[in-house]
RNA sequence: CGGGGAGUAGCGCAGCUUGGUUAGCGCGCAUGCUUUGGGAGCAUGAGGCCGCGGGUUCGAAUCCCGCCUCCCCGACCA
């Protein structure tokens, strides 16, 4: 591959675009690699697209070492099959909906999980068919709220779903693990930094789950790591270790006091301070019950559940809502205080809750043994050393408050702090949502029809383009791993004699060699220029054919390291692609 | 959907408060000469629906009304 910059359709930035504000959105537009068409739609330029098929075809070639077969689906899809899942209505507004001319309903596909398991239903019906591995690496089409960061998050983007179909749940697993392995050698080898969380599967339904987070300081996903060891989760996966039990016996006994217009945990700790109790209230010391109310999927009646936690915590909405999964749940409004007039709005305790059967559930700190300062189920009133084991029994545990740093890691090795990531990959077994809505089965050897299980794996290709740069840049421009660049090597000429006829030669007998190059021949263009431009695009090695042409010498420049050396012009072809091939 | 900001040449911006001849600057682009190891110099050019619609005025990029779009933060996000 020889490409000459002469002629290529190339412009660089001087200047950030003003709309971009991450690094990555910033270099790949100033480098010539994007331009942006749409709110979250981008133009792939000629080096832009060597590159995103760099990483496609590193994709390709993990998933067929794993016996993955790639096929492509369409991107327009009729309604039909949306329907039948019932995520014509459940995507809202995110999906891009059209009508051809006759007013039939089409979407651009979101994703492509109805139309895998449709093709595999057509095809294969017997055990023996199975596992089937299937890939596809398409454009995907979803009408975000709010597209952002270039690249990084778009309306359309590039995606690799797999799907593994397989006849029992030990299937499942070895293809769930086979698509691990191969994510961290795709990953391991794009040179990214990266953990691996456990997630939720959310609204996809399934049970194992695994994201693939790239570390970066703008990642819009917020995942906590622990200081003492490799532990890295979603904030929603965290699980509260629960202190000890502690004894009952010799606790002083609950005593309601009267404690006027303290409807919030500041002001009741406010006024327990000042009423002479002999100790010091911390919020930490009161139990905060928060009422919210749930309903399954598919049932129109609401129940009501009160959630006791520590009063120096709030209760994170996506922990509540991933700890009882699949129903939804929302605060209570005000008429649902009016329906239950027992609810003290401002001084809940357990005991009205436990009294009237409401389910209570309680932050896993909240043991035997501790004591709470709560309310007293009455207005302008709390109850001070109410001692949960001995005054009021949860129904249970839940995770819903928030995850603080400096909180204990679950795995028990030292504090938790966060870090921000980028979702570059997504594994998880969905199981048999998508088979039993289309009723995908296999005749098994006794003649019978088993039911197929299916697993579920996504990278975000274009993503990772996105992703690479975030991790890989400094201020003066991008730094490709060899792995995805778009050329091995640039050849730069540069001065007003011969240079730029000899950079052209060592270019076309670098690419007679398979070296991929990129070779800067513009005439009466200045040095400085070169050199800015070869640090902007960020090709692994730069040879400079200028001054020292004179002498029978060329520079060889590492991008990544810094380094610099000079080097005979009639080593150059060998040294450089014996360095290119080394990689 | 809530909050903030912005629409003027391919890109980045000024001009608007206080209306006034031909709308300006930098980058980029074209031509010529000079220059050639760190974003060169001089000269000459091309390039504009000042987001759209209406209004006020002798006169609107500038003032008023309405609309549209985009960007950022948040909500949302397989």
């Amino acid at each position: 591959m020889l490409l000459r910059m002469s002629t290529l359709f190339l412009r660089t930035l001087r200047e950030d675009p003003a709309d971009a504000e991450v690094p990555s959105h910033k270099l790949l537009v100033r480098g010539g690699f994007v331009r942006r068409a749409a709110p979250g739609v981008y133009t792939w330029l000629p080096l832009g697209k060597l590159v995103l098929d760099n990483i496609a075809d590193l994709v390709r070639e993990e998933m067929n070492g794993i016996g993955g077969q790639e096929v492509l689906l369409p991107a327009l899809l009729p309604r039909e099959y949306y329907e039948a899942s019932n995520r014509w209505t459940e995507y809202g507004d995110t999906v891009f909906r059209l009508q051809d001319r006759k007013g039939a309903d089409y979407m651009l596909g979101p994703t492509h999980e109805e139309l895998f398991t449709l093709l595999v239903k057509g095809e294969f019906t017997s055990y023996k068919d199975f596992p089937v591995v299937l890939y596809q690496i398409q454009e995907k089409f979803r009408d975000e709220a709010r597209p952002r960061a270039g690249i990084l998050r778009g309306r359309e983007f590039h995606m690799k779903d797999a799907y593994s179909f397989d006849i029992d749940d030990a299937g499942l697993q070895r293809s769930y693990d086979l698509h691990r392995g191969a994510y961290v050698r795709i990953f391991d080898r794009l040179g990214l930094k990266y953990v691996i969380v456990s997630a939720m599967s959310g609204s996809m339904g399934g049970s194992a789950s695994e994201e693939f987070l790239a570390e970066t300081e703008y990642g819009e996903d917020t995942f906590v790591r622990s200081t003492g060891s490799d532990y890295a989760a979603n904030v929603e996966a965290v699980r509260t270790p629960a202190p000890p039990h502690l004894p009952v016996e010799g606790l002083p006994e609950a005593v309601v006091h009267h404690t006027p217009d303290t409807p919030t945990i500041q002001t009741l700790v406010d006024f327990l301070n000042g009423a002479a109790l002999g100790r010091e209230f911390t919020a930490a010391d009161t139990l905060k019950n928060v009422l919210v109310k749930t309903r399954r999927p598919g049932e129109a009646a609401w129940e009501i559940l009160g959630i006791g936690l520590p009063g120096d915590r709030e209760v994170d909405m996506k922990r509540l809502e991933a700890a009882v999964y699949p129903a939804e749940v929302a605060l209570l409004d005000e008429a649902d205080f009016a329906a239950h007039p027992y609810l003290v709005k401002g001084y809940v305790g357990p005991n009205a809750l436990l009294a009237n059967k409401l389910r209570y559930l309680v932050d896993p700190r909240i043991v035997e043994g501790t004591v709470w300062t709560t309310g007293a189920d009455q207005h302008d009133h709390h109850v001070v050393d109410l001692v949960c084991g001995r005054d009021f029994t949860p129904d249970g545990t839940i995770e819903a408050a928030e995850v603080r740093e400096g909180d204990p890691s679950p795995d028990g090795t030292g504090t938790l702090y966060t870090a921000r990531g980028i979702e570059i990959g997504h594994i998880f077994q969905l199981g048999r949502k998508f088979t039993d809505t289309f009723g995908l089965d296999a005749l098994g050897p006794d003649g019978k029809p088993k039911r197929v299980t299916m697993g579920s794996y996504g990278i975000g290709v274009s993503r990772l383009v996105a992703a690479v740069v975030e991790q890989s840049h400094d201020d003066k421009g991008i730094v490709w791993p060899r792995s995805v660049a778009p050329a091995d090597v640039h050849v730069v000429g540069t001065g007003k004699g011969e240079q730029i006829e000899v950079a052209v030669r060592l270019a076309e007998e670098l690419a007679a060699q398979g070296v991929r190059v990129l070779v800067d021949d513009r005439k009466g263009v200045s040095p400085g220029v070169k050199f800015t431009d070869s640090e902007l695009l960020g090709i692994p090695t730069t040879v400079v054919v200028g001054k020292k042409l004179a002498e029978g010498l060329v520079e060889l420049r590492d991008r990544a390291g810094g380094g610099h050396s000079e080097i005979a012009l009639d080593a150059t072809v060998a040294t450089v692609a014996a360095l290119v091939k080394d990689a």
